[in-house]
This record gives structure tokens, sequence and C-alpha cells, in this order.
RNA sequence: GCCGCUGUGGUGGAAUCGGCAGACACACCGGACUUAAAAUCCGUUGAGGGCAACUUCGUACGAGUUCAAGUCUCGUCAGCGGCACCA
């Protein structure tokens, strides 16, 4: 009979959809097992290729789960607020829920054909009402605990669109439509105070079982650093705060520098003899985009400031101070000393205005370049500092600093305040009224869900106000406060709102009265497994840690981390190695690949392609190797023979089998998990006959890789039940050591020979069975035994000379 | 510039603790079956030398540690991804 995989594939589909075979059951007394890939966002090209290599790895994780007895829940949802949707929407004119839908349509039946194990009965969808009825709720409890403000700041403008940009759509300062040029407008935005959760964000990662690199780069985004502010004393009164991290080189301070936005400009503004020098600098400054700023990187500017000096607090001399913007007003305190003996970007402006180097930790060549070694410098030219290292140095200065009143330790972060605030039609009303009374009134919980009001048009005014602001109607409202007339907030949410916390949801996702029920969120707890792309680490990660803690200090949820584990997946290049894109005519679609190879060899192909963490190309012949497995595996239908037990020629393969794929299963290496099914399967072949205890535990094995062929076969042979619901085939580590084992005798580090031992023989017995083989004993002949190393299992080496 | 990742046959990739480099596949070549092709099955395949047994070289490059290095240490180069003057 042949394999007809489509046939078989929607026979078996059906059969899931109809029993709901993967639902996630309500009955708390089984232990859970919660795995998570990321929802994705329908976007009009249907499901990439990529998108199935992250579902069918944690597919064969759940599967595997729902044999070894857990209560799995494995669900999927929509992420389906953003701007392509908007964009589309705008431009064929139609409304992006109708987009939306038809996307969520086409997506669904894409991953329902891969015959993924997702429990369909919790789909969640980010944009009805149900759903973001409590992302409103939670921004509400925010903003009620001081977490939600309003700030100016800075947007990306296209002056040619009239469009407020999101950072994604400018690209090398120019807008990705229309290439028009994007200029910084400042706005006032809704802001939500990550930076508060800073320190809490970075020590809770010890408690986490991520990948290492994940850690690091949200350590590294979350960015702290360990200095001291210290008050710098100026001659026109103010006391000036710096912040620094190398106190200990304050001797060597001969300048100092405040940003363009620094308050103390105006402040000082008749004071300061260049004022109008000073001012056209600032202009210049807040012209530049960030894009601009960053390609003057190189190059450093800057205007002294006439009329006011600074005074070091350590060497009580006067010292210049400039503006310049390579000092940011948005880290620190906007304002630095600076020490260009030993700090890189000081130095360089230094050279460029001629300012005095002064060798303050001796090590290196201070005329020549920065010397920042911290680690083997030693103090000198600094009063009391002199003699001692830098750590040293740096906990005496602190103290005399804090005794003096003019400094302190201090701890600061990269991390920036989240901007929450977007001008477009295509998200989560934020739930704020505004009253000239009251000010910012959060609206009454009990009005919740905010509707998204019908619209015509979703583009945004002329200047950059939010579709919203145009209709009139539902701007317009009463004060949830005082009962006068009041204003909506027109900004929706981003799209990472929606997805901050969605991972609650699918515990409860019918839930009218909560965002999920206490009993189901301490039930299911954390996630225990969570597999998602790298690009997601530093923002969707951060930001959905943030809420879970946040959550937890109201005593919503029981763990500090919503995430037990986190691994990342690689991505899928096209055929010649390059990102796959439309725009390169290297895109893959599923649906082809299905259509003529079918899912499970799909899903099989995608595992076997390589190593899970890295990327790798596409191949289409490749994919070949995966189909003449299962045809292999199928064609073992003819070949199968009663018996209950292991065969005994067959007997070890399979232990060891059972062990390698099991295991690595649990450490995502896959590609060499269906390798060893591969290599079993050739064995059976050379066996030419499988049993059906055999064919049992091979499809158990296959069944969580290519669910729909080891379902047929199951059904096909009559193994009883389903291949879902069997066991996890369960092995003996004494029955995966083969009884005889071959050694590689090596004399002086190169093989000579080989020999076959049983596994169980001593290192006396090796060394003895080496130095009888003939090669050797012939080798050896006249020579002195200087050395013998036995490893049991691998090798004999003899050193002679 | 900084941070992270990677570098192994013609290709994708294997190689727990330092212990037989190239598992498992793809492709190629040869053979069987066939009128023929496809499919399938069997076999060869890192490079060089030798009739052969065998032997030399070989994991980006250069040093080092070791009986033994793809694996550890130091340095260099190349590619990919992220960040952008964070004091």
């Amino acid at each position: 009979m042949k394999y007809d995989f489509s046939q078989i594939e929607k026979k078996w589909q059906g059969i899931w959809d109809e029993k709901n075979t993967f639902a996630a059951t309500n009955d708390y007394s089984k232990p859970k097992y919660y795995a998570l890939v990321e929802f994705p966002y329908p976007s009009g090209q249907g499901l990439h290729v990529g998108h199935p290599r992250s579902y069918t790895a944690l597919d064969i994780v759940a599967r595997k789960r729902r044999l070894q007895g857990y209560n799995v829940l494995y669900p999927m949802g929509w992420d389906a607020f953003g701007l392509p949707t908007e964009n589309f929407a705008i431009k064929n004119h139609i409304h992006p829920a109708i987009v939306t839908e038809q996307n969520v349509a086409r997506f669904k039946q894409q991953l329902k054909s891969l015959g993924l194990s997702f429990d369909w009965n919790r789909e969640i969808n980010t944009t009805s009402p149900e759903y973001y009825k409590w992302s409103q709720w939670i921004f509400l409890q925010m903003f009620k605990h001081g977490l939600a403000y309003k700030k100016e700041m800075a947007v990306n403008w296209c002056t040619s669109c009239k469009v407020v940009l999101a950072n994604e759509e400018v690209v090398n300062g120019c807008c990705e439509r229309c290439g028009g040029e994007v200029v910084r407008k400042v706005k006032s935005q809704w802001m939500l105070k990550i930076t508060e959760y800073a320190q809490r964000l970075l020590d809770d990662l010890d408690e986490v079982d991520y990948i290492e690199r994940v850690k690091t780069s949200q350590a590294n985004w979350i960015g702290r650093s360990t200095g001291a502010e210290v008050k710098f004393g100026t001659t026109a009164g103010e006391e000036l705060l710096i912040y620094t991290t190398r106190p200990d080189t304050i001797f060597g301070a001969t300048y100092m520098v405040i940003s363009p936005e620094h308050p103390y400009l105006k402040l000082w503004a008749d004071k300061i003899s260049n004022m109008d020098e000073v001012a056209a600098y600032q202009e210049e400054a807040a012209k530049k985009s960030d894009f601009d700023r960053t390609e003057m990187a190189k190059d450093k500017t800057g205007v002294k400031l006439v009329g006011v000096e600074g005074i070091n607090p350590a060497t009580g001399k006067n010292i210049p101070i400039f503006v310049s913007d390579y000092v940011l007003m948005t880290y620190g305190t906007g304002a630095i000393m600076a020490v260009p003996g030993h700090d890189t970007r000081d130095w360089e402006f230094a050279k460029k205005f001629g300012l005095p180097i002064i060798e303050v930790v001796k090590g290196g060549n201070v005329e020549e370049e920065a010397f920042t070694d911290c680690a083997t410098g030693i103090m000198v030219n600094s009063g009391m500092l002199d003699g001692l290292s830098v750590e040293d140095a740096k906990v005496k200065i602190i103290d005399w600093l804090k005794e003096q009143g003019k400094g302190e330790a201090k701890v600061n972060f990269k991390l920036r305040d989240w901007v929450f605030s977007r001008q477009r039609y295509w998200g989560e009303p934020i739930p704020m009224v505004y009253c000239e009374k009251c000010g910012w009134v959060p609206i009454d919980e009990s009005e919740l869900p905010l509707r998204l009001p019908d619209c015509e048009s979703f583009e945004q005014t002329d200047d950059g106000q939010s579709p919203l602001s145009k209709m009139t109607d539902w701007v317009n409202t009463t004060c949830p406060h005082c009962g006068g007339p009041a204003q909506r907030e027109t900004d929706t949410m981003p799209q990472w709102a929606g997805s901050s916390w969605y991972f609650l949801r699918y515990m409860d996702p019918h839930n009218e009265n909560e965002l999920a029920s206490k009993e189901a969120m301490e039930y299911w707890g954390q996630v225990d497994w969570y597999n998602g792309g790298m690009e997601h680490t530093t923002l969707h990660l951060l930001y959905s840690r943030f809420w879970h803690k946040f959550l937890y200090d109201l005593g919503l949820v029981s763990n500090k981390e919503p995430y037990a584990k986190r691994t990342s997946h690689g991505m899928i290049l096209g055929e010649n190695g390059e990102k796959m894109s439309k725009s390169r005519g290297n895109v893959v679609n599923p649906d082809d690949i299905i259509k003529e190879y079918g899912a499970d060899t799909m899903r099989l192909y995608e595992m076997f392609i390589g190593d899970f963490e890295k990327s790798a190309p596409w191949s289409t012949s490749s994919i070949k190797g995966c189909k003449r497995f299962l045809d292999r595996l199928w064609a073992l239908n003819d070949m199968v023979v009663e018996g209950s037990e292991y065969s005994k020629e067959l007997e070890t393969p399979f232990h060891k089998t059972i062990k390698k794929v099991s295991e690595d299963i649990e450490s995502m290496k896959f590609n060499t998990a269906i390798a060893t099914l591969m290599s079993l399967l050739n064995e059976i072949y050379d066996h030419k006959s499988i049993n059906k205890a055999e064919l049992k535990t091979l499809l158990s094995l296959t069944q969580p890789f290519a669910p729909h062929i080891a379902e047929e076969m199951w059904e096909l042979n009559q193994l009883g039940g389903m291949a879902n619901e069997t066991k996890w085939p369960e092995y003996d580590e004494a029955k995966c050591i083969d009884s005889t084992v071959e050694i590689v005798v090596q004399l002086n580090g190169r093989i000579k020979s080989r020999i076959v031992v049983p596994t169980a023989a001593s290192k006396d017995e090796l060394l003895a069975a080496a130095k009888a083989d003939a090669v050797v004993k012939a080798e050896m002949e006249g020579k002195n035994i200087v050395k013998e190393i036995v490893v049991p299992g691998k090798l004999v080496n003899i050193v002679v000379k």
C-alpha cells in the first residue's frame, strides 16, 4: 500500500479536531506542563517557513510531555494589532478588523495543516474587545500605582508624509515608505516606568533558566553601572551635579561637559557672554535626527561657555565648561566631569579643543591615547589617592566626597522608560480622559473594554495626531471625576501591550470577570518552556517580565517571573544563505512544501535542517532525505511480525535510541534525535523484520516528530488506542551498553590498531590486550615504555621511546 | 567602536568530560532492476602518495599547554546579528 500522505494527514487532523485530542483539561489534580511559543502577527503574506520551526519544536516537547502523563497546555493565538495591517487598510480602504480576520483565517488553516497539537479551544486574539479589556485594565492599574505618566518626548516625524513613525519605520534616517526626511518632533506621550523595575529585572535573571545569550543581552540592555554623583561648584553659584563611573580619576578632570538640553544653560543665560553661540549650538543639536547624531559620532563638536566655570572639588581649581552633544540629557545627570587621560571620548574632545590631559592612573601613555584599564593601574598626581589601586581609590574618594557633602555612590541604568503611546488607529485605546479641571483621569473599570470606535479613514491628521482624534463624537466625553466636559486620549497602545501578558490569558481565556481566575493561574503557574526568536529578547521578553512583576506586586500572580525557561531558535534562511524576503525572491511557501511532500516531511525536515539554535539555509534537495525516511518507515508495514518483547538483536539499539531521543528532545537537539531514528530504521532494515513491540516503541518515538504517519501505522497494525495516548517508552541503562566495544590502540598518539574487547574489561585487561596485538607488538620491539594511558571504552595510548 | 554568535568534506551538519574527525542526510559517481526514464535497492566518495599492505596531510590562520586539541589558553583574520558617544 502506498504512503498517501495527503489523505492520511487530512484524516488525522479531522480526528484530532473532532475528538479535541489536544485540549488541556481542567483536571487540576494532574501534573501540569505549560509549553509556549510566541503567537504570530497574522500578516498578509501568510505563514513563513520560519514559523513552524519554533512551533514544531515545542509541539514535539508538548507531545512528549503528554505521553509522560502531564496535563499539557500548548496554546496559540494572534498578536493582531499593528502597523502592516493598518497600512494595508489605509491603502486598500478596508477596515483593519476585516483584514485581520482574513489573515487569521489563513494562518489558522496553515497551522492546522501542519498537525500542530495546539489547544484551539483557548485561541486568543489581542484585537478582540474581550481580550484588550484586560490590557486596558492592567494599564489602569499601572496608572493608579504611579507607573504610567505623561511626558514630552521626541518622536520620529516624516516631513513629507506628515506622519509619526515608529522606530522600525525609520530606515537610515529616512521614512521607510516615502524615503522622506525624518526629524525629531516633541509630543506628549504616555510612558511606563519600567526603570523602577530595572534592578529586579536584572537580579531575577539568576532565578530563571534562560539560554546564556538571552541573559547577557537582557543584562546589557538594562545596562547597570556603578559610580558616583558628584557636585562640582561653579562660578555662577549653583552646583553642577555630574555622574561618573570613575570617581577615582577626579584629580584628572580638566574640564566639564553638559548636554545641549541641560536646564542650567537657560538658568545661566545672562551670565554666559557667548550665549548666542551656545544657543546656535543648541538649536543645531535639536534639529539633528537620531541618525544625524549617530553619524556625527566620530567627530566631536562643542562650545565653551564664556563667563561660567566649574570648580573641581578635589583640586579646588577652576576648569572650563563646554556644551556638547556627546553628553546625553537622558543618561545620568546630563553633565560630566571630563577626564581626557582616562576616557576615550574625553581624550578625543580634549585633543580637538587643545585641553590639558593629566595622567592620574599610571600604566599607559596618555599623550598617545586614553588609558582606560582599571585592573592594573596605580593612582598618581591624585593627592591623597596616590599609590592606591583603582578599586581602592574609588572607595576612598567616595568616602571623602561624602564627608565633604560633595557626592555619593550612585547606580545608573541604560534602560529607559517605555514610550507607550502610538498615534495610530489599530491598537488598544488608552482608557484615559483629559479634563481641564482634574487633569488625566482614568475611566471607570466598569466601562472596560473601551472599544475602538469604527472609523472610515485610518490616517493621521496633518499635525500627526492619532486618527481617533478625528472622531469627535467619541473623543468628547465627560470627566469621570467631576462630570464636566472632557476629552478622551486618542493615542493607542503599542503592539507590545497585548503580548506582555497573553500567556496568562491562555490559562483561562473565556473569563469575563478577571484576566484569568486565581485558581487557573495558581495551577498553571509559570510557563515551563518558552521558545521564541532572538529579536524579542530585549523588547517583548523584558516588557512581559516587567508587567508580570507588576502583577506579582498586586498579588495577582504567585511567581516573580513569568517564564521558567527560555530558548531561542535560529532563522531559516533562503536557499542562497540570505535572509528570506520577497525582494530577494528566495521565499519558500510552507503550503507548497506540504502539498508536495506532506506535513510530516515538512516538520521532520525543519527539525533535521541543523542545530536548532543556529540559522540554517533552506535546501529543497535535502528535504527529500526526510521524505525518503518516511517512505521507508511506511514500508515497515510489510515487515511486521508478532512479538511482545524486543528481539535479541534489536534490544540494545532500541534502548539506546530511546535514551538518545529522550535526551535530545530535552536539549533541543532535534537534528541528532532524527539522525538516531534514521540509524535505527537502517538497523531494522538489516534485521529484515520488526515485531509489534518494536514497532510500538518506534512509532511512539516518531509520533512527536511525524504524528500523522505514526497514528496511521499505529492504527493499521492495531497497536491499541492512539499513538498520542500511549506512554513514552522507557529504557534500561544496562541495556544501552553493547557487550563488546572496539578500542583504538595508539603508539605515541598515532593509531596503530583496533581491538574488540568486552565492554566490562578492566584497564589492566585492556592494556594487556593492546600489547598482545600483533601490529603493536612488532612496533614496540626494542623500545622503552615511557607512559601508558588507558581510557576504558575509548582507547589505549602507549608512549614509547 | 562595543556586545553576542559563527568558522569542520562538493552541501546541510555530527563529534557528553580533551580520547577513532566527518555520525545522519543531501549531491555526485558506479552498479542492479527497466525497452527507457522516474522511483527503488546495493556500493564508492576529505585531500595527496603508493600495485598493495600502508602512509602523509587535514576542523579559518599563527603560536602554546598535553601522551592526546575541532574541543583548553593567547593572538590574528573573515562572516552574521544587535547596540550606537550610556560618562
